[in-house]
This record gives C-alpha cells, structure tokens and sequence, in this order.
RNA sequence: GGGUGGUUAGCUCAGUUGGGAGAGCGACGGCCUUACAAGCCGUAGGUCACAGGUUCGAUCCCUGUACCACCCA
C-alpha cells in the first residue's frame, strides 16, 4: 500500500470496480430489504442535506447487503416540474424565446433534451459519496412506467370519488402562472402599511358618534375593488346599528351589506374589516357563511381586470352584480393600482390615516414573487378519508417513525388535514388524463379512446384534454411502488414492498411521507387485497447547518458542496463559487470577507470515507446538524490512523506464518483481550444499526480502532515480534490476531467507510484467510459470545493502569520518553503478583523500563515517586531523575483529588437518611469507596512527608 | 397566540431503566520512541441555562422561567 492514505487514489476506482461488476444489484438469495432513495429533483445538486441522507442509506444498506439480505436501494430522480421548467425558460430566454413562441410540444421536446444533457449531474454526484445504489434499475417520475402509475393513480382516486375538480381559491404565483399548495408557500414578517380608508355608509345611516362613515383598515388596499362586505363584531356596540345597511363602495360605487361575524377581531384596527371574499383565505370563509358574492378584480398576472368575475358561492357565475371596474385601473399591477387606489382615496378625502405595519407576506417558494390568493378552477384530493387509514397506520405502529417523537408531528398536521390541490399550470409535468366537451363537462379516464367508450361518447364529439399538469409530489407519493412497476404485480413489488425504511429529513413529513402513506394504503393491495403501507420504518434526521447553526442557503454564503470537501478547493474558486449567481449581488463582499477568514486556506480534500464518518458522527436524535469541519479532520486523520496501523499489521505479516493454517499457536492475554474487545464493540455496533443510532456506531468504531487497536494492541505486539523471547508460537498467535481482528474491523467498519476499508481489505484478506472479490459482500461480523474472555479484560486493565501509572510520572516530571527506568512494586496481593509475572514483557516494554523489582512485606524501597494502582504501589526511584519540588505539587494534585473525594463521600454516608433508605449495595459501595480512598489518602501523606523530609 | 425540539468543556456534539460527567477539535507541557507529526505521551478545563418540586440521592423524572431554533395560526 501507499505509505501514506490518499483518498483520491482510492476512491473512484473502487466505485467503477463495484458498479461494473454489479454488487450494487439485489442478491438472488436472501431476506428482501428495501430503500427507496428519495428522488432528488432532477434539476438538483448535490447540497449537504443529500450528502447527509445518502450517507446514512448507503450505511443501512451496506449493512443489510453484509448481513446477507436481498438488498434493493433503488436510484431514481423526479421532474421537479415547476424547477425545472424554469431552468428550461431561463436558457430559452437568454435566446430571447420564451416557451410561448415554441408551443408547448417544441418546449417540451427542449426539456427532454435539456435533461438528457444536464440531468445526471446528481447521480455523477452520488456515486462520488460512495452510494451503493442499484443504478441498472433507476428511475424517473417521467418515464413511461412511471407515467402510467400516475395516471392510473389519478383515474382510480377519480373513480373512488376522490378526486374531485372545484373553484376554489388557492395560492397563486402570479409569476410562474401556476397553483400552489400552502406547502410551497413561506410567509415572512415583512414592513408594509395599514391603510385606514373611510366607506360612507348608503341611505343616510350614522354610526353612533354620528359619522357618515365607516373607517376599514386594510393591508392590501387594491382589493377593495372586489369587496362584498364589511364585517364588524356581533357584539361590538359601536356598530351594532348598522349590521344590516348598507355602504357605498368608493371608486365602484357598488352597494355592499355591513355584516355581523365573529371572525373580526374588535381591537385590530378600527374593528371594521372590509370582506374580498375572492381575494383572502379568510374572507372567502366569511363570505361562504354569509353567501357573499366572489368578486374577483385581477387577471392570472395579478393586475387589475377591466371588468370583474362574480361568483356564487357554489362557484357559479353571478350575472346579477354589475361587473365594472374603474377604467383607468384596467391592466395594472396590483403595486401599481394600490397606489392609484390609495390616491384616489385621497383625492376623494376618504384616506383617513396610513399606518407603520408589519405583516406576513406570502411568498412562493420557488419564485419568490407575493402569491395571490385566486378564484380558479383546480382539481383536489380529497384528504380526509385518506388521511384516517394514514393515520391508523402510524398509531397501530405498521410504520414507525424513528425518532418517535416525529409522529407527533405528522398526527398535529394529518388531523387538521386540507384538501391537496393537485393541478398546476405547467406544461413539464404528467397531463391530467381528463377530457372536456365543448360544453366543459369533464371526462376521467385513462386515455381519450377509454373516455369515449366508458362515457358512451359519439365518435366525433369533440374532445380536449386538461391543459394542465399534476403536481410533483403527487408521482412522488407514488414513488414506493410506481418504481417497482405498478400497477403490474411485478415480482419486484411482490418481493420488496413494502419497503423497510425511509430516511428523509424532517421538512418534507408533510410533503412528502404523509402523501405516500395516504396514497400507497389506497392504492396497493397485497394478495389478500389488504392495503399496503409504503414502508416501515421512517427515519427521521435533522438538517444539515454550519457550524453556527445557521441555515445553509446561497444568500448567506455558508454552503459547503459535498465535493469540495471530499476533493478540496481553493480559496479563489470557492469564494467565486459562493459570491457567483447570488440573488442579491450586493452582500458579494459580505460572503466573501466571511469565507477569507473561515477558510483562509481553502479547504483541504479529505476524501468521501472522512466527510461520510462526520456525517454518521453528527446522526444523533436532534433538529439541527451543526456541520463542523474540524470534525472532518479530525476523521480524516482516524482514516489517515487505519491506513497506518494497516501498513504495520501488512509489514509485519505479509510473508510471515500467520498462524491460519493448523492450531500451532498461542494466544496471549492480550490477544484474548484485543479479540474479546472485538466481541463487545460487534454487539454494540449491531444494537447502534438497530436502533439508527449511527452516531454511537461510529463513535464504538472510532474507539476501538484507535484505543484499543492502535494505542493499545499494535503496542503491544511489538513486544511479542520485537522479542527474542517470545516463542515463534506466541509471535504466530501475534500475527494471526492482528490480521483476523483488522479483519473483521474492516468488515465492521466498511458501511461507514466503504473505501479505505475495502482498499485495506484486499491486502488483508489472503493473510486471514478470507475469499472473496469484494469485502462488500462478505458478511457483517456478529459477535461470539463465547470470545468474551473477563479475565484477560481485567488483568489487561490491570497492565494498562500499570504502564499509565509510569507514564504519568514520566511526564508529571518531564523524564524524556527515551530514558529507561527502574521499576519497584510494593504492597501487591498475590493477584498482583500473577498479573506481573505474565505481563512482565509487555510492561517492560510500553512502559520503558529497564528492570522491575517486586518487593516483599518489610523491605525497604528507596525514595520514590509513587502511584496507585488499586493496593499495588507503584514506585519510580527519584534518585538523579526526579525533582523533589517536583514529585511534591504531583502528589499534591493528587491529594487533593482524593480528599475531595473523601469529602463528599463523608458526608453522603454522614446522612441518616442516606444509610436508611437507599439500597444496602449502594451504601456498602460508598462504604468501601470511603475506604478506599482514606486508605490511600493516609499514603499519599505519609509519603508526602517522607518526601519533604529529604 | 398554539405546538415541538434544544440549552452539558473555549467550539461541534454524546451521555440508554436517577447512584462518582465523556469524545473530537482547540489549549498547555514533553516527545521525530523503526505503522502513523494527519502522529505519540501526559495535563488542564464543566454550580450539566435558571428556579422550584419528587427522591436518601437529579444532567436524567415533574412544574415553571429565560434564551435559541423550527412548525402551525
């Protein structure tokens, strides 16, 4: 091997071999287990949020695949329509065309190939992260088996009664011309104005204190124009004369009814609140209660139309209400017109005061622009008897979020459930298989040939399918089983659907996990017809932040590419990286200056296994993954310390008899202890994968390669082959439990760290004994409990307190490293004894000794630095080593350790209640502790004195 | 306003039936000891946010407060 670990040597070389040779694919034999890769938009890159939830898949499956199930982890993207319809204008707009002068056909013709040209960018991406995806099966939302489930989806819903066509108001993004659902909207605290504008009341009506008008407060004053009402309090005194007559909309000069509802708040504004039923969520709620008109005043742009749709309630048009509209607001955009409209208040002396205000505005979440709520005609899911079965699924535990307490979450929104608004006005996306007659009477089916014959249809009537498309996410809650062929029964979904596990982040429970739920319990029977769920488990993570907690977003210039770490970058292109492309050019300096003095040195590459082990190191229960990239180094140096320790373990075997063949060797207490550790961490690491703590996986991995493996156990070994004593057998044992241990560590370790440990693994395996092209498909070590050995557990711990002991003396007082010491041992019981005589070489040698000497009761011991080690004293002669200042502050340290112990002790037995109520062992233990530490308390003075006497 | 999660060493984070607080990075001191200076050896550093309560005993259980974050209205 390389003296040194370069992960790019390794890396994608590695990734080609296992992908060309097909280890990715399910085996034939085996327990199914399934992952589905939750689809990232096509039009994505890869962010650290991917890097994260792909880390931990591949972990699972890696580990599933070893443990030798039939493991599926199915590659697919989606069409991400809204996204990737504007990546496809973007590019048409600067060639000055826009999707309207290629026809929808051409346009869509453009995306296909914008897709076969850039869509791989993120699969190129993943294969880098090391991800074991099956890349023969991938799928994407548009494809045609893809496409069918959809439609077959949609038509099935539509025949079950639940999928319905209405008009309705829903979030409209003025700039991209389409619906949203509330999903896609973020509303945030932004400066505006409440404008206080006067409507004087009709038929000579007075208000209370005699005015001849009534005063609404509105945040939006351009909608005025589409008023139905006032609303005032039921109760509220002020008004209560006037429910029922009448007011004189200014500028319109329509008639509308002063109404009574609880909805308005008295003390917000002056307690009138003007009613847009067709403009406002919660106008259209009061005007449905009190059968208001919908008067709509803008077009799909958001400006002002010429003249205004009236609706009823029950969405059919108004044709009573006069429709006009100002005419010199006609064709202005809403800022626009809420100027004029506020002029012309003025003008008319009805503005009667503006004020400072902060409201929430709602901004769509792709485009950024303000939504609009619009009266128009959608088609919706009808949630409620979904989400009931959704809901029972969760709570009879068929499918269990892991951490638990996300379930609260998904039963807080599944219970206040709205109805999903499904279509969008795109043209990327899977068309709406419905048909309209010239008369607009809709037709659901499968195609326009099934229409015709379900609906009995003469052959020539015209027909003309939806021009709309179904939302995204609607082919993603589909995306369990529309990727293994449904509605086919196909071998593929009979043998892995269910699927086991979903890992996603918690953001998209709403989007995404709650919808498949609903969805796949509807839709997919297993053979008995008993609903499926789509999977079984849901993990949960948080979200991926920097190191301050912040948000990574482009705007703030904190983001990390995945890449740039596995590969490093330079300072240079990663400031023109972060400061390109911004939104908002003027906060260039700002990122700049930020990321100069984060990375003054760029970053340095520390290769996928280091960024990967970050990630699992950080996969604890909580929201937030604070990204902190002192932690990839500190894991790139754990790769850096396994590769080492592998040169060792290689040059010291490679060529040698490493005790595979027959049993002529000896094991040592060490090499018992290092195979017993090995035993002990297995069960853990198995408990850590069960319980999706991968975090504690990585930490029990981490510990035991480098404390007991490394700083303890290569260590040691040097003892037994630097030996000339050591018999050939005991130096056979040596070697053969160094190669099995780093074995099966490698196998251990090999979900978390697929490359450096397979790279290692190829050098190791004829050593151990072991067969095989791949260590991805060698089996995931279990623990044998009958290779717990206790005793050499504690007689190892007895040799490491020992060495500890010398070396803290060592370098309390600065002794060189290289300087051999005598050694005295005194007041040792006959286990003490023992432990030497057996450890005498190992002890000689790690703790850099030149002779030991035990000391029987009653021989003197010359002056010395002493330690404890239990009863056994442990003593460095301090004749020409050791400082007597020196030795006195050690001991003083100590002592006052151990007279704080003493203390609190003392004082937890001193306490009747204490020795009364608490259980019998725990007070012995205190007890004995006390002991103990009075007893060497007492030592350590009369040490000290001995010292001091000198 | 309602809800959820969080607050542990200078920083990023663990802490699993309540019984002497841990890791990595950073800091300090000493070492190129033939796998590894991306390293080795040693050391220091924490009234576990705050206030109550339950308990013989609370980082852990309960209540409240503060602050942070997110979700919903």
């Amino acid at each position: 091997m390389e003296k040194t670990y370069q992960p790019a040597a390794i890396e994608q070389q590695w990734y080609q071999t296992w992908e060309k040779n097909g280890y990715f694919a399910p085996a034939a034999e085996g327990e199914p287990y399934c992952i589905m890769i939750p689809p990232p938009n096509v039009t994505g890159s890869l962010h650290m949020g991917h890097g994260f939830n792909n880390a931990v898949m591949d972990a699972m499956v890696r580990h599933h695949r070893m443990l030798g199930h039939a493991t599926l982890w199915q590659m697919g993207t989606d069409h991400a329509g809204i996204a990737t319809q504007m990546v496809v204008e973007r590019q048409l707009a600067a060639q000055g065309v826009s999707r309207h002068d290629l026809g929808r056909e051409q346009f869509l013709e453009k995306v296909w190939q914008w897709k076969a040209e850039s869509g791989g960018n993120i699969s190129r991406q993943l294969r880098r992260l090391g991800s074991s995806l099956d890349w023969s099966r991938e799928r994407f939302t548009m494809d045609e088996g893809l496409s069918k489930a959809v439609q077959e989806a949609f038509v099935r819903l539509h025949e079950d009664g639940l999928i319905y066509r209405g008009k309705r108001l829903v979030n409209w993004d003025p700039k991209l011309h389409t619906a949203i659902t509330d999903l896609e909207v973020e509303s945030r605290e932004e400066k505006g104005s409440l404008w206080h504008l006067r409507y004087p009341l009709a038929d000579g009506a007075r208000t209370a204190d005699g005015r001849d008008y009534l005063v609404v407060a509105t945040t939006r004053p351009e909608t005025m124009l589409g008023d139905s009402a006032v609303a005032v309090h039921p109760d509220d005194e002020r008004y209560s004369s006037l429910i029922g007559k009448f007011l004189e909309l200014p500028l319109v000069g329509r008639r509308i009814p002063v109404i009574a509802d609880d909805y308005v708040d008295r003390e917000f504004g002056t307690g009138c609140v003007k009613i847009t039923p067709a403009h406002d969520f919660n106008d259209y709620e009061v005007g449905k209660r009190h059968n208001l008109p919908l008067i709509n005043v803008l077009d799909k742009n958001a400006a002002v139309l010429p003249r205004a749709q009236v609706f009823r309630v029950d969405g059919t048009l108004d044709q009573q209400l006069d429709p006009s509209l100002p005419a010199d607001l006609a064709g202005l955009d809403r800022f626009e017109a809420r100027k004029r409209v506020v002029a012309a208040f003025e003008a008319a002396g009805l503005l009667d005061k503006i004020a400072d205000h902060v409201l929430k505005v709602p901004r769509g979440d792709r485009s950024n622009a303000v939504v609009e709520p619009w009266l128009t005609d959608q088609w919706y899911v009808s949630t409620q008897p979904l989400a009931a079965p959704a809901i029972a699924a969760v709570e009879d535990g068929r499918i269990q979020f892991v951490p638990k307490q996300y379930e609260n979450m998904y039963f807080a929104w599944m219970r206040d459930i709205q109805d999903w608004c499904i279509s969008r006005q795109l043209w990327w996306g899977h068309r709406i298989p419905a048909w309209y007659d010239a008369d607009g009477r809709v037709y659901v089916g499968r195609s326009e040939m099934e229409v015709r014959q379900k609906y009995q249809l003469a052959a020539d009537l015209p027909l003309r399918q939806d021009e709309d498309v179904l939302d995204t996410w609607f082919s993603s809650g589909l995306w369990t089983f529309s990727t293994l062929g449904w509605p086919e029964q196909t071998e593929l979904l009979k043998k892995f659907h269910p699927t086991d596990l979903l890992v996603t982040g918690f953001d998209i429970i709403f989007f995404w996990v709650a919808r498949m739920i609903m969805l796949t319990l509807h839709l997919v029977k297993d053979e008995r017809g008993v609903s499926q769920i789509p999977f079984k488990t849901v993990y949960v993570h948080g979200l991926v932040r920097d190191s301050q907690g912040q948000k990574m977003s482009k705007s703030k210039g904190n983001v990390l590419d995945p890449l740039d770490i596995v590969d490093g970058i330079d300072l240079e292109t990663l400031v023109q990286k972060r400061t390109n492309g911004l939104m908002n050019p003027k906060d260039a300096p700002k990122i700049e200056k930020a990321t100069r003095k984060e990375f003054p040195e760029g970053i340095a590459p520390y290769g996928t296994d280091a960024l990967r082990y970050t990630f699992y190191s950080l996969a604890s229960t909580g929201r937030d993954i604070n990204f902190d990239m002192g932690r990839v180094e500190g894991y790139r140096n754990f790769c850096n310390k396994l590769w080492n320790a592998s040169n060792y373990v290689l040059g010291n075997c490679e060529g040698q008899d490493c005790g595979q063949d027959g049993d002529d060797y000896e094991l040592t207490l060490v090499d018992r202890w290092i195979i017993s550790r090995l035993q002990e961490t297995e069960k853990a690491v198995a408990e850590g994968f069960v319980t999706f703590r991968l975090d504690l996986v990585s930490q029990l991995i981490y510990d035991f390669i480098w404390k007991d493996y490394c700083d303890w156990y290569i260590e040691l070994s040097k003892s037994v082959l630097g030996d000339t004593n050591a018999t050939p057998a005991q130096q056979r044992g040596a070697r053969r439990t160094l190669v099995r241990v780093l074995e099966a560590t490698l196998r251990l370790a090999h979900p978390l760290m697929p490359f450096i440990t397979e790279a290692i693994w190829q050098r190791v395996k004829p050593l151990a004994g072991v067969r095989g092209d791949t260590l991805m498909l060698q089996a995931y070590p279990r623990a044998d409990e009958s290779k717990i050995d206790k005793d050499a557990e504690r007689e190892t711990e007895w040799l490491k307190a020992v060495i500890t002991a010398v070396r803290n003396i060592r370098g309390e007082m600065n002794i060189p490293a290289g300087k051999k010491l005598p050694l005295y041992l005194a007041e040792g019981s006959p286990d003490d004894r023992r432990a030497l005589e057996t450890n005498r070489a190992f002890l000689t040698k790690l703790a850099g000794l030149d002779s030991i000497t035990w000391l029987e009761p009653g021989t003197k011991a010359p002056m010395s630095a002493k330690a404890l080690v239990g009863k056994l004293q442990v003593m460095v002669p301090m004749a020409g080593l050791i400082d007597k200042n020196a030795e006195l502050a050690r001991l003083a340290k100590e002592r006052d350790r151990l007279e704080k112990d003493v203390e609190r002790v003392q004082t937890k037995l001193a306490s009747p209640a204490f020795a009364d109520k608490a259980p019998a062992e725990v007070v012995q233990k205190e007890r004995d502790k006390l002991a103990e530490a009075q007893e060497k308390l007492t030592k350590l003075q009369q040490h000290c004195a001995e010292i001091a006497a000198l």
